[in-house]
DNA sequence: GGTTACATGTAACTAGTTACATGATTAG
DNA sequence: CTAATCATGTAACTAGTTACATGTAACC
């Protein structure tokens, strides 16, 4: 999972693994992510040829916006200028994205549909697909959503207890909400790819 | 995690495992439960004290409305009468849960509010808990909610990419939702508490 | 002068998945 | 006769968490 993540992020642009943490954070909503799986992760990758990482010399492409962070390192870069050292203490090892990292990254953003962890990382960098592979990416994961809805009617819960039936009754409304989300996505998608091609999904 | 749910379980009734995994697979919704994590979940809970296992003697009390299951058990149990093998090939193992087992469970039905498996659990089996227990449940949990959403609020994610938009967009509606779902539950049972004690949540 | 943020890593642990092995019984 | 269901288990793997170790530098 950190795989797609990390690939994901890392080609938009070079990164070290500290900042890294933090776009994941903002990114996988849900669940935690710690450096105890990053760093692992990343020397993976490295040895997996995914990525390769070089000492500093980040490479950031400065978002359009100037955030806090990036306002911070602005100020770092006058400050600092003697060897490898960054604003604090370390080293700092900036990772990149490869060519054969490309490839896999491509091939992490279509598998499965089922799990929803993975789904998420998927249409967060779902830009990244070609148009016909992104509607198969939504359509698969609406597929395994109705499978999950067909299954709940077939066998309903008939429990006695008020919680267990409150919880599953929200189950069925989280589901209906998700299907309704995913349809509206589908439909933007459909429609520009023929109609005005550009243009993203509607938010009202 | 596990734990948790097949103590719940063994809570209402002796089971064996086949069985239980199959009550697990309708409790538990989102992931998928498998015998690989089971099994050794029910060797590590009789290590433990918490669960006691004998082959075969099926003491389930039978639920009210006999179910496909009950009706193939019922005949089974007329097929059989030799030995203690069961209705198919291999002999069960049917486990019960014992005294430290109870107050282990109850333990596990406290502790956290952060995790969103074990929150599901904790609610799923909250009628075991006093209702001062049960609510305090309750509000850790809305607690957990409020601070994830405010933290949203702090930050907030302006990505450019529309999938992105999108998915976070989801995120707040599905995180609002949860809220009123939890508001409703302590509302429910607050009323409970003081003047009608005995009926469950409301369920429109 | 203490807290927070920066920065990288390891080790031990928690939690669940997939695939395999084995074998009886029953329904079609 | 064959596919599905019942039944228990192991091994290897995937994925993430918590706690620790280590040290700098900026902020108040």
């Amino acid at each position: 999972m950190l795989d797609l993540a990390v690939l994901g992020l890392l080609k938009e642009g070079d990164l070290h693994g500290y900042e890294l943490n933090k776009r994941l954070k903002a990114l996988v909503g849900g669940y935690a992510t710690s450096f105890g799986a990053l760093y692992p992760a990343l020397a993976r990758l490295e040895r997996s040829g995914w990525v390769r990482s070089t000492a500093e010399a980040p490479a950031v492409e400065a978002p359009a916006v100037e955030t806090d962070d990036d306002a911070v390192a602005a100020r770092t870069r006058r400050n600092r200028r003697r060897s490898g050292r960054t604003k604090a203490g370390r080293t700092r090892k900036v990772y990149r994205i490869t060519q054969e990292g490309e490839s896999h990254f491509l091939e992490l953003l279509q598998e499965d549909a089922g799990n929803e962890r993975r789904f998420r990382l998927q249409l967060a960098f779902c830009r990244f697909l070609t148009p016909d592979r992104r509607l198969e990416l939504l359509e698969l994961r609406r597929a395994h959503l109705m499978s999950v809805q067909a299954k709940g009617r077939r066998d309903p819960e008939q429990s006695t207890d008020p919680y267990v039936r409150s919880l599953f009754q929200r189950d069925r409304e989280r589901l209906e909400h998700d299907l309704a989300w995913l349809d509206q996505l589908i439909a933007d998608e459909r429609r520009n790819q023929q109609g005005d091609p550009g243009a993203g999904p509607t938010h009202p």
